[in-house]
DNA sequence: AATGAATGAGTTTTCATTCAT
DNA sequence: CATGAATGAAAACTCATTCAT
């Protein structure tokens, strides 16, 4: 048993590395500019073994990749989701914001691939991934009317309350794409600065502020 | 001299349908994916006359084409501006995404290439573009206290009502990359509400709204 | 004992299992067209297990086969050969025929690889099946010539004569060799007109045929 | 004009030579066993080129291949072909098995592809040799049974007679398949020999032969 | 200015074979 | 005996680029 398993634990940890390399190279570079004989030289392993586990090559990698990484994405994401209506809206969008900002190397890269290669990705993936968004772009402005009817934050239009929460985020992730890092999101003071902003826009004409007024974030 | 001057009006043609053909490609399968041949093909020309007008081959008619093209988007860019600031709020936002929603194709390509290709392009024209981006980012806010200072708004975080007001154009850049045009504001219905929503969270406490007032939208 | 006995019989049974498997695809799509892989497949075994009884791996599975096969060919030949001199002649030209036209699956198989793979197999085994071919080719105008000395049949130049009786025997197996199985020979009907043709030919001019005339042969 | 028509000459000659050079390879090698470079070496040309002429790479070169040739096989026995009718019985077997036997060494190399590799071959031309195989075996015993009315010959079953002439030939290619020249139709004395067997057989009872008759030849 | 034949290094992919388990 | 993960050389094919015409 031992020496099965242990055998069984290679095979998987070469796929491991197979997939952690791809997600790297295909994040930094691209599906087209990464070839092959890179991904196995990051991985250290001979270039026949790659269609050993993705008999398909390079599009195959990359389609698993993706599914993998964007399934547990979507796990993430489901977990941290009922916690947050229970938190005061300051404190509800940063996590929601923290959230969203995928905090794994893995998931950026993702973030960066799921950009830059959408229209390679299969039909079905696609369509998954749509509904998973459509989900947040549907639960948000329920969650923000919540808060309204609760007294919390004034009546108003909560699509495009909810809208003007979220763009933010994809804004980020275009930004990701582009490698570039110094988005509004990125920066935990700026993120605090938009925070009160909407706070102070949605708190309730003549409304005092509850608390002690914004303390610091926790990056 | 006639003979001259077709002949140049042949070559600039053939330039043209070259940087045109470039466009379409780059913009729809990426820099890398798109092969020297199918220019060609596209543009209907020999396959070494690429080299005759660009030299340095396929990056430099890349270089040439987003410079081309990120040229006459700055050139017109600036051309709208002066004229926003003279108009009323609501106008104001509207022109401004109307302005950045970059109307032609071949500008739609270009937000797709730059997107996707960000990392691939000369250092020096990325350092002109950010440089471009952050005068809009640093032009807005002092656009919004001008109107604050009029009474027109009220008086608050104006650098993130100014990224709220910016994101959503990023957002549709990157739906753009992904092909995808269901983006908020393509959509005139969702901009004008995203716009009224902006006016009433921003007008002066006590001011009254020169409309009917922001209506919840459903949808 | 049963354990030994059961795992010499598996043993067996697999090293059985190569040779089928590669006798089919071998035959199918020529050596170099065949992968080891798809052998393997075939065959039900992992890929390692090929080395294990051919330790020389393709070229040696593909000789041992191929005597296997060529072994048992030139034995049962050898086995009906004595019979066919005391038949009278219609019926010695069919049984000759039906005997060369290889019944069985395997040897259809083994005549295309045969057919293809001549060249690449090894220089002694080629010599043996050329002395045996001659063989045939030396002892049927003796054959036809002691009929002749029996006045069964007129006296001719019987090395022609044996010659286009074994010529059909080869168009057959160059048409196994194309997958074409609309030969002449395969038809039963065919084959009984070829043969009355050639005993109405040979007959001594003046005598009578013996028998009832030809009676049909059973496929 | 001189210099159009040198390049396109060129161009032709690089075609020419790399058909050529597959044709040997294939000839000798087979398809599988034939590497894109060996023709490439062999024809003296960069690896590249195969690409341009032939995009599909090795399946097109080597249906190109055995179109060119099958094409020239077909005309050249079309334009030998009328002329045989006229000749006296032993002049015509000789012209029609010297016809048959494809004097060139790039007929040669046909036939042997032929056999080699009929099944890789596409469906069409498959249909289009048969179609032409099958008018030679059709008008072969219409040709003799006009020699019967002519009382060349006796009468008897043509069918069958003319495929006792026919299996020779295929015999040939079969024997040309395997790279073996000894076959019985290669050695002039023995195709001679087995003329006279035919025209002695067939000669009409009573008849006298022209020659001294058929001497049984030893091998 | 324009052509497209030619190049050869590079890419993806296949495959026979080895070997630790 | 049997497995299948791992290897790396070689195959087929692509592609940016050059250059004679």
């Amino acid at each position: 048993m031992t020496e099965e398993s242990s055998r069984l634990k290679q095979a998987e940890a070469s796929r491991e590395k197979l997939l952690a390399a791809a997600l790297a190279l295909f994040g930094e570079h691209g599906y087209s500019a990464t070839g092959v004989r890179s991904i196995n030289r990051l991985a250290g392993v001979a270039d026949g073994l790659l269609y050993h586990y993705f008999p398909q090559g390079k599009k195959e990698i990359f389609q698993a990749l993706i599914q993998n990484q964007a399934q547990e994405l979507m796990e993430e994401v489901k977990r941290c989701w009922p916690d947050l209506s229970r938190l005061p809206l300051t404190e509800f969008l940063d996590q929601f914001w923290q959230m969203c900002l995928t905090h794994t190397q893995a998931q950026q890269q993702l973030a960066v691939i799921l950009v830059k290669e959408w229209r390679n990705m299969e039909e079905d993936f696609r369509r998954q991934l749509e509904r998973f968004f459509r989900q947040i772009y549907a639960w948000l402005p329920g969650e923000l009317k919540k808060r309204a009817a609760a007294g919390e934050i004034r009546t108003m239009d909560f699509q495009s309350a909810a809208y003007s929460v979220l763009a933010p985020v994809l804004e980020h992730y275009l930004l990701l794409a582009c490698n570039y890092d110094g988005g509004f999101l990125s920066s935990p003071r700026r993120r605090r600065q938009l925070n009160e902003y909407f706070v102070a826009l949605w708190r309730k004409e003549g409304a005092q502020p509850k608390g002690p007024g914004p303390d610091v974030g926790k990056s």
